[in-house]
RNA sequence: GGAGAGUUGGCUGAGUGGUCGAAAGCGCCUCCCUGCUAAGGAGGUAUACGGGUAACUGUAUCGAGGGUUCGAAUCCCUCACUCUCCGCCA
């Protein structure tokens, strides 16, 4: 949620700031639904003043056993006239807050203008990739296991067997660690989350359809950033406690609705996925920072696990609606000769705490604090990454390093 | 799933139709007295939104939503949550 006050004191330099989002503002219909609110709430309030104070001289005439036919026809005229006008105010309000709610967050001055992923600028890379004609993961290892997961569930699921549903959970284990190291403190949190929940992230009114719904107003998650940031839901936070730093793994799962046909084989675009989240709760003087130390956090794991990766930043046409700044962290995956996205580091500035209604005491003042999360991993295309990265292009796939101790081998041979 | 009890400000807790945004106590803040502490005295102390340059002012909020009423923390209905017991279950 954008500041309502930022679009009454100047609605074109919000527009002319969203259009590197491709969002349109229509900051003429904006002001005229706010005129109308403030009209249509002055006038309420002024008749449940009124309406309060008669009511009040009702009680006294009651009281004295006086007549009370005249206030008692004034009071049915001023109720019926307040009935009508709350009737409009309440359509105002919602109408307003379904026009606020539409509104992505406003970018970082240093986003740059562009459409798509096309624009992105890199900014970093590390390690060397292999270029060559390498089979992918599904023909690497048979312990991947797709039939199954159709009999079972249905397209984009899968089933891991044995040593690879091992390194699967070695991962899970290793990304935690590192966060705890990190300062990140581990949470598990339930997988489902209701509509207040998504709306205060972002996912909701808006993307409903990319997420799986369960019962009426229970969703499952599309990642930890969900429950993580919402924990501080409605809660005012001390300066003392921040930076808030928490970490959880969790399944994620996603509709992937308009997606047909986009990877359809593998493991790449899954409708359900593990994943290790880092989030943040900073004061706002410091989020600009912490995306750097997140972005850090999340490059750290691809580092240990010697992947190859490079780290972009993207433009504002492909920046996500809530997000004020985003890398994303992409690992080279060898069969696809590309580099594909394995973690989004975002900043969030206000835009989830104000929906949120997450607060920071600062000297007695109530501030919006900056919320920042990212994947640090995304465990499946991990898994992906280092089966195709590390094959022998025979029968091995070679453990990294740091991920033996975790799995007890230094090779896990295919089947 | 069944039965019962409950949900009031930072906390404890009173309040069954108007004088209640809410007693009292604790906590916290300011001042006074004392001054080594402790004790004592006076006052203040919820949140959100709106109007106003401001002083100030209006509205709403006693778990949520609806209803009855001129008027609801208080009466009625629905729902959520918490606790206790029973059932079921990992």
């Amino acid at each position: 949620m954008i500041d309502i006050n930022l679009l009454r004191a100047d609605p074109e330099k919000v527009k002319n700031i969203l259009k590197i989002k491709n969002y349109d503002l229509d900051s003429g219909l904006f002001a005229e639904i706010d005129s109308n609110r403030k009209t249509l709430q002055t006038d309420a309030e002024d008749l449940k003043s009124l309406k309060n104070k008669l009511s009040k001289e009702f009680g006294e005439l009651k009281k004295n056993n006086q007549d009370t036919s005249e206030l008692s026809n004034q009071l049915d005229e001023i109720k019926k006239n307040l009935l009508e006008k709350e009737e409009l105010l309440n359509k105002t309000l919602s109408h307003l807050n379904d026009f606020l709610l539409d509104i992505p967050n406003i970018p970082h001055q240093d986003v740059e203008p562009g459409n798509s992923e096309e624009d992105n600028k890199v900014i970093k890379t590390f390690g060397d990739v292999q270029k060559n004609d390498s089979i992918d993961h599904l023909e690497i290892t048979s312990d991947i296991d797709i039939e199954s997961a159709v009999k079972l569930a249905g397209t984009r699921f899968a089933v891991l067997k044995d040593d690879i549903a091992k390194l699967h959970r070695a991962l899970i284990s290793f990304m935690l660690d590192v966060a705890e190291k990190n300062g990140y403190q581990e949470r598990y949190v339930p997988f489902m989350a209701n509509s207040r929940s998504l709306t205060g992230t972002g996912q909701l009114p808006k993307f409903e359809e990319d997420l799986f719904k369960a019962t009426e107003d229970l969703f499952l998650i599309p990642t930890a950033e969900v429950p993580l940031t919402n924990l501080y839901a409605d809660s005012i936070l001390e300066q003392g406690n921040l930076p808030i730093k928490v970490t959880s793994h969790t399944p994620c799962f996603r509709s992937e609705a308009g997606s047909y046909g986009k990877d359809t084989k593998g493991l790449i675009r899954q409708h359900q996925f593990e994943k290790v989240e880092i989030v943040q709760v900073v004061h706002p003087d410091k989020s600009d920072s912490a995306l750097e130390d997140l972005l850090s956090n999340a490059e750290e794991i691809l580092q240990l696990l010697e992947l190859p990766y490079q780290v972009v930043q993207l433009c504002g046409g492909d920046l996500g609606f809530s997000s004020a700044k985003t890398y994303d962290i992409e690992v080279w995956i060898p069969s696809q000769n590309k580099y594909r996205e394995i973690s989004s580091c975002s900043n969030f500035t206000d835009f989830q705490s104000r929906r949120s209604k997450i607060r920071l005491n600062e000297d007695g003042n109530k501030i919006f604090p900056h919320t920042l999360n990212g994947s640090a991993l995304a465990v499946g295309r991990t898994l992906v990454a280092i089966i195709e990265n590390f094959y022998d292009g025979k029968n091995a796939i070679h453990v990294p390093k740091t991920l033996q101790k975790y799995l007890n081998k230094e090779v896990i041979t295919c089947k």
